[in-house]
DNA sequence: CCAAATAACTAAACCGGTTTAGGTAATTAT
DNA sequence: ATAATTACCTAAACCGGTTTAGTTATTTGG
C-alpha cells in the first residue's frame, strides 16, 4: 500500500540498492555482506513491509513465476477442480496461475496462448481444443514449457497428464456385460477430440472382444446437443433395436439423458442400465445412483502443475512425456448390479 | 516467441523507440508522426507479429490490465461460475484475470490480497472470508480499487454485489408456510458469515411474521458438518419435534441432508418438504427434483467485473455502492406444490 | 614490510517499454 | 527577409528491480 522501494531501504539506511537486493534475495552471505547489515536491511524491510514490485523483478530476471492455465470452460466442474488442484500446487511451489476460458474455441483458444506468453507467464497448462496443433507446435520449437491436461494432441510428443479414456469405458462396457446385457448404446457428441473418440474406442472395441452383436452410437451435434437428445433416445428406446443398457460419454449428457428416460417413464436399470463417464456431485443421490467411471482428475492435476513447475526450473524431469492415469468406477445401483 | 522488441522495429526502419511506440499506441496522429511512417511501422510491427512486453509495459505505465479474484473455492461451483462469467466480462474488456482460493481461511485471503498487490494487479474482487475487516478497510483507505461479491462488510462502506439473501430465504419459507407446513426446520451452519446469518435471519423472521410456533435451526460445525449432518437428521426427523419440512442454508448441506432422509426412508414431500438455498447441477433431476432458491450468479459476476474495471478507470462510477440483486425460487415437486 | 587476499560494499548497466521536454528543418506570417 | 509556426521526430529519464564488474580498506602471508 503505502508502497516502500527499495531504493527508499538503501537511502534510509545508507547502502547501496546493490546490497539491499542481494541480502532481501538471501544472496548476503555470498556476497560477503556483513550480519549486522544484513539484520539492519531484513528488519528495517519487515517492519515496513516491502515486497519487491512483481513487474520490475519479473522484467529483469526474466521470470514471471506465473502460470497460465488454459481450459475449455472453467465452470464446468470437471475443469473447476482441475484449476483448483493447479491453483492450490501451484501456490505451494511459489506460483501464481492466471486462467482463460477458451469456450471450445481453437481461435480464441490461440489468442489466449499469445496473451499468455506476452504477459510473460512462465509456463502454461492447457486443456486444449485440439485444433491448435500449429501454436502447440510451435510452443515446443521454442522450447517454452508448458503440458497439456486432460486432453493431448497425440502426433505431437510433449509432456501430457491424461487419464485413460479407452481403459475406463472398457471396464464400463466389461461391467455391462456382465451384468447380461446385451443391448448396450452408446451417447456421445460428435467431436474431434481425442479424449472423445478414444472413449467410443472403448465401447466398440469391447462389444467386438466379446463378440456382441449389437452395438448402437449416437453422436449428438456439439452445440445442439442439448435439443438433439430428445430425438436421440427415442430412437434408443423404440423400435426393434431398443437398448437395454446406455453409457454416456460424459457428465452432462448424462444428466440430460436421465432427464429425457425419465420423461419416457424408463425404469433405471430394469429397463436400461446405465453407466456415465464422468460425474456430476449429485449423481449418487438420483434415484438410482449412478455408475460411474470417474477420472483421477485432481492426480492429473497436480501432477500437471509439478511436471510443469520441475519442467520451468529444470529439475528432475519427467521420463516419460505422457502419462496416462487411471479410471476408476464406482458401481452404484443404476445397473442393478446390486 | 521468436521475440521482436521495440528497438528492434526502430533500428530496422531507423526510427526512434519513442515515435515506434507512440505510433503503436494510436498515438502517432497526436504527435503528429507522418501517415508514411505511421505505415511503416504498423505494418512491420504487423508483420513480424510484434506484442508490447507486459512487464515493461505494466512497470512503466503504472497499470497491468490484470485483476485478481479471491475465492473461497474454485472448486465450488457457484464460485467456477463466478469466476467464468467474471474472466469473460472482463477479457471482453482488455483485462486478464489472476485467481486464488482462501480455502475460507481469512489468514491466507490476507496473504493472497497482498500477493495480489505486489503483483501490481489494478484492482480486486473479493468473496471474502468476511474475517479480514483490516485489510479491507487498508485497501479502502488506500483508494485501492476493489469490489466484494457474494459476500460483504456490512460495516464497510464498498462496493459489494450480493444477492438478497434474506429475502431468498424469506421466499422459501413463505412458500412452505402457503403449502400448509407447520413445523418447519433449518439447517446451516454454524458461521459468522453474513450471509448465512442473513439466511437463518430470513426464516425465523418469516415465522414470527407469520405467528409460527414451531422453529427449528441445526447448526453444523464449518467443518464437521458432513459427520454432523446424520445426528442433526436423525434429531429432527424423531421425537416430539418432527419437522415437516425443511430449509437447506446452502446446496452442499442440501445433499448431504438428502442422503440422509433416504437413508432414513423419508418420503419427499409427503413427510418433508424441502428447500434448498443453492442448487447442484443435478437438483433438477432428483425425485423428487428439488425446490431451490437461485442466486443471480451470472450477473453478479458481470457487475462485479464491470463495477471494478469502471472504477479502475475511472469511468462511470455506480451510485449506490451495495447493489443487492434479486433470487429466483425455481418451484419443483420437493415441496408437494405440483 | 610489501604483495596478495579478503571483507564489505557500490556504480552503473540492464530488462523493455512509456513519456517528457525538446530539436531541426520546412512553412507560414509580417 | 526575418520571425513565428508547424511538421516530424528523438534523446534521455523513468518505472523498480537484478546483476556484473569493480573499488576501497583491512588482513594475511612470505
Amino acid at each position: 500500500m503505502k508502497t516502500i522501494f527499495l531504493k527508499d531501504i538503501a537511502k534510509h539506511l545508507g547502502l547501496s540498492k546493490t546490497t539491499v537486493s542481494l541480502v532481501l534475495n538471501n544472496k548476503g552471505d555470498e556476497a560477503k555482506i556483513s550480519t549486522i547489515t544484513q539484520k539492519k536491511i531484513f528488519d528495517y524491510a519487515k517492519r515496513n513491509n516491502y515486497s519487491p514490485n512483481h513487474l520490475a523483478r519479473g522484467l529483469s530476471r526474466g521470470k514471471t513465476e506465473t502460470l497460465g492455465l488454459i481450459v475449455p470452460n472453467i465452470a464446468d466442474s470437471h475443469y473447476a477442480v482441475i484449476a483448483q488442484q493447479i491453483e492450490e500446487r501451484t501456490k505451494e511451489m511459489g506460483y501464481t496461475v492466471v486462467f482463460s476460458s477458451s469456450n471450445e474455441n481453437p481461435k480464441d483458444e490461440g489468442k489466449l496462448i499469445r496473451t499468455m506468453l506476452n504477459r510473460q507467464v512462465d509456463g502454461l497448462i492447457i486443456a486444449s481444443t485440439q485444433q491448435n496443433h500449429n501454436e502447440i507446435e510451435l510452443l515446443k520449437k521454442n522450447n517454452f514449457p508448458f503440458v497439456l491436461i486432460d486432453r493431448h494432441y497425440p502426433e505431437i510428443d510433449t509432456y501430457s497428464i491424461i487419464s485413460d479414456n479407452f481403459g475406463g469405458v472398457k471396464k464400463a462396457t466389461r461391467h455391462l456385460i456382465e451384468l447380461g446385457r446385451h443391448k448396450i448404446g452408446f451417447v456421445t457428441l460428435d467431436s474431434k477430440l481425442e479424449v472423445l473418440k478414444l472413449r467410443k474406442k472403448g465401447y466398440l472395441d469391447t462389444l467386438k472382444q466379446n463378440n456382441m452383436e449389437f452395438s448402437m452410437v449416437k453422436e449428438l451435434d456439439q452445440i445442439r446437443y442439448n435439443q438433439e437428445m430428445e430425438a436421440a433416445i427415442h430412437d434408443l428406446i423404440n423400435g426393434t433395436n431398443t437398448v437395454d443398457a446406455l453409457i454416456f460419454s460424459t457428465h452432462y449428457l448424462t444428466a440430460l439423458g436421465l432427464r429425457e428416460l425419465k420423461k419416457n417413464k424408463i425404469n433405471i436399470p430394469k429397463d436400461i442400465a446405465v453407466v456415465s463417464f464422468d460425474e456430476m456431485s449429485a449423481f449418487d443421490l438420483l434415484d438410482p445412483p449412478i455408475t460411474s467411471i470417474i477420472q483421477p482428475v485432481k492426480q492429473m492435476a497436480k501432477q500437471a502443475a509439478e511436471v510443469l513447475i520441475n519442467s520451468i526450473e529444470n529439475k528432475l524431469i519427467m521420463e516419460q512425456k505422457v502419462n496416462v492415469l487411471e479410471t476408476e468406477m464406482i458401481i452404484r445401483k443404476s445397473c442393478g448390479s446390486n
